[in-house]
DNA sequence: AAATCGTGGAG
DNA sequence: TCTCCAAGATT
C-alpha cells in the first residue's frame, strides 16, 4: 500500500470514528473563537472532566472577551483557583485586553494572528484556526503524540525539540484539508477515549489493522518519553495569625515561580523542618509577629506534603494567637474573596471545621 | 533547549 | 503507596 493511501484512510477512519463516538461537550456546539479559545486554554494539560466546570463558569461570568478584559486580574485568578498553572489565567486576562485594545475587540481566527496572543502557542493557535477558520493547521497534543507514535511506529522521544518537530510535520501531512477542525478534534478524541495511555482496547479499534504498535506488540512502550524529572523538596512554614478582631494576615506571591499572583499566609521557608523554638526565635518570625503578644500552637505536627509536578512542599501551618488587634490585616470573613493555592484553601476549610 | 509552571484521577 | 500524565506555553 502506498503511503498516500495509508495516510488518507487513516484520517478518514478517524473522522468517521469521531462523528460516531464524540462526546457531547459544550464547546463543540460553537465556532465562536472566544469560546473556543477559552476552552483550549482551560484544557491545556488538563482533563476534560476537571476543566468542564471551569469552562461553564467562565462563559457565564465572562460571556464576551470584553467582559473578561474589563475584569480585574484577581477576579480571573479567583475563578481559575484550583485549576493549576496559573500563568494561563494571567495570560488569558492579558490577551483579552490585547484583543480589546489592539484588535478593536475582534477576536482573531488566523493561525498567524492567534500566535501573537500571550499564552497561545502552536497547539492552541492550530486548534482555534482549524475549528474557527477552517485552516489546515495540525494540532499536536499529548493524544496526537500517542496515536501517531503507535500507529506509525515513531520512536523519537516526544519531549525534545527533535521529536516535537518530527511529530508536527507528520501531523501536518495527515490533516484532512476538507475538514481540518473535525480531523484535529477526531485524533485528540480518539487518543483520549480509544487509544488511551494504559490498557487501550486494541482488539476493538478501527485502526488496528494498520497499527505498527499493535502488530509489533509495542503499544505499552509508545510514545517514547525520556523523563528525567527532578523533584525538589521545600519546607514551608505558614504563620496563621488570629487576632482579637477576627482578622488574619495574608500576602501576595508577586515573584516568579509557583503560584504567582495568588495569596497565602506569611511564609517562612526553611531548608529543613524546623522546631517551634527555633522558628519563634528567627528574625523572619519576629518580623511577622509582635514578640510580646502571641501564643503559638502548631496545627499539624506532621508536615502536609503538597505535591506539585516537580516540587514537594513539606508544609506546616503555625497558628499564632495575638492578644491585640493586627494592622494591615483582613477579616477572616473576607478570606474567601482572595485567590489562593489549593493547599491554602484546603487548610482553611479544615481549620474552619475544627473551630 | 531543557526547566519550570498545578492539580487530580486512574491503575 | 507510587507512577503516570492530562486539548502546552514560556523562558
Amino acid at each position: 500500500m502506498h503511503t498516500h493511501t495509508k495516510t488518507s484512510s487513516f484520517s478518514k477512519t478517524l473522522i468517521f470514528w469521531y462523528l460516531q463516538n464524540k462526546r457531547d461537550l459544550p464547546w463543540r456546539n460553537t465556532t465562536n473563537p472566544y469560546f473556543i479559545w477559552l476552552s483550549e486554554i482551560i484544557l491545556q494539560q488538563t482533563r476534560v472532566n476537571q476543566g468542564l466546570e471551569y469552562y461553564l463558569r467562565f462563559i457565564e461570568t465572562f460571556p464576551s472577551v470584553k467582559d473578561l478584559a474589563d475584569a480585574d486580574e484577581e477576579a480571573v485568578l479567583k475563578l481559575w483557583q484550583g485549576l493549576g498553572y496559573y500563568s494561563r489565567a494571567r495570560n488569558l486576562h492579558f490577551s483579552a485586553n490585547y484583543v480589546m485594545n489592539e484588535l478593536n475587540g475582534e477576536f482573531p481566527t488566523t493561525y498567524k494572528e492567534l500566535l501573537k496572543l500571550r499564552g497561545v502557542g502552536d497547539y492552541t493557535a492550530s486548534a482555534i484556526a482549524s475549528i474557527c477558520n477552517n485552516e489546515s493547521t495540525a494540532v499536536v497534543d499529548g493524544n496526537v503524540y500517542r496515536v501517531l507514535a503507535r500507529y506509525f511506529g515513531v520512536k523519537t522521544p516526544i519531549n525534545f525539540s527533535k521529536g516535537i518537530k518530527e511529530f508536527k510535520e507528520l501531523a501536518q501531512k495527515l490533516i484532512d484539508k476538507d475538514e481540518p477542525g473535525n480531523y484535529n478534534q477526531a485524533i485528540m478524541e480518539f487518543g483520549a477515549t480509544q487509544c488511551k495511555p494504559q490498557n487501550p482496547d486494541c482488539n476493538n479499534c478501527p485502526l488496528n489493522s494498520g497499527c505498527f504498535a499493535f502488530a509489533n506488540n509495542t503499544v505499552d512502550s509508545l510514545p517514547v518519553k525520556e523523563n528525567k524529572l527532578k523533584i525538589k523538596k521545600r519546607y514551608f512554614n505558614y504563620i496563621v495569625l488570629i487576632d482579637t478582631h477576627n482578622q488574619t494576615k495574608i500576602s501576595i506571591r508577586n515573584k516568579k515561580g509557583i503560584w504567582q499572583g495568588l495569596y497565602e499566609f506569611p511564609l517562612i521557608e526553611t531548608s529543613s523542618e524546623i522546631h517551634p523554638e527555633e522558628l519563634v526565635q528567627s528574625e523572619e518570625f519576629q518580623s511577622i509577629v509582635d514578640q510580646h503578644n502571641f501564643k503559638l500552637s502548631t496545627f499539624n505536627q506532621q508536615s502536609i506534603v503538597h505535591k506539585l509536578s516537580h516540587q514537594h512542599l513539606y508544609t506546616k501551618f503555625w497558628v499564632v494567637n495575638c492578644k491585640e488587634k493586627l494592622n494591615n490585616a483582613i477579616l477572616w470573613d473576607d478570606f474567601e474573596n482572595y485567590p489562593v493555592p489549593i493547599l491554602i484553601h484546603n487548610f482553611v476549610a479544615s481549620f474552619k471545621d475544627n473551630v
